[in-house]
DNA sequence: CGCATTTGACCGGCGC
DNA sequence: GCGCCGGTCAAATGCG
């Protein structure tokens, strides 16, 4: 998010016809690459599996469904939320088993740098049954 | 009027 | 080298 409207993706050919993905554009002199020598700062993934039937569960932050994809291995479609906080880029994703549709898997990125917003009953009820799996 | 949500397209990496 | 998979962005629309 951040402001700055200047979003605009040099495209090289303007053509808005619906090209197949892949091919098209590329193959262009690239050079800049300017990348901020950040600390490694490594995400930490936390991944918590809730018995509910919505995917949009609220864990007392603001998130903001930023696309949905259906994967192979799961018949149900993967959600992906991102929390629309400043300087709060948490990334949660939502995965439905196929076996248990009652079952979905929500998956944590990164660490919020913002205090709750507010602390939904519902959610503590969520805690209880929830599982955290840190591999990390 | 603002923002959250939705869909499509595209890119990037990896596998074969 | 190309194909497939997975992921993210981007614009438009609807709702509050």
């Amino acid at each position: 998010m951040n402001n700055n409207n200047n979003n605009e993706r040099v495209n090289v050919s303007d053509d808005h016809h619906h090209q197949l993905g892949g091919g098209g554009s590329s193959s262009s002199s690239n050079n800049n690459n300017k990348k901020k020598g950040e600390k490694k700062v490594r995400k930490p993934r936390y991944a918590f599996q809730t018995r509910s039937q919505v995917d949009i569960l609220d864990d007392g932050y603001r998130w903001r469904k930023y696309g949905q994809k259906a994967v192979k291995n799961n018949k149900f479609p993967r959600s992906y939320y991102r929390c629309t906080h400043q300087g709060c880029n948490v990334k949660k994703q939502v995965q439905r088993l196929t076996k248990d549709e009652g079952v979905v898997v929500t998956t944590y990125e990164g660490v919020h740098t913002h205090p709750i917003e507010k602390t939904t009953d519902n959610f503590e009820h969520i805690l209880s049954q929830m599982q955290i799996y840190t591999p990390f």
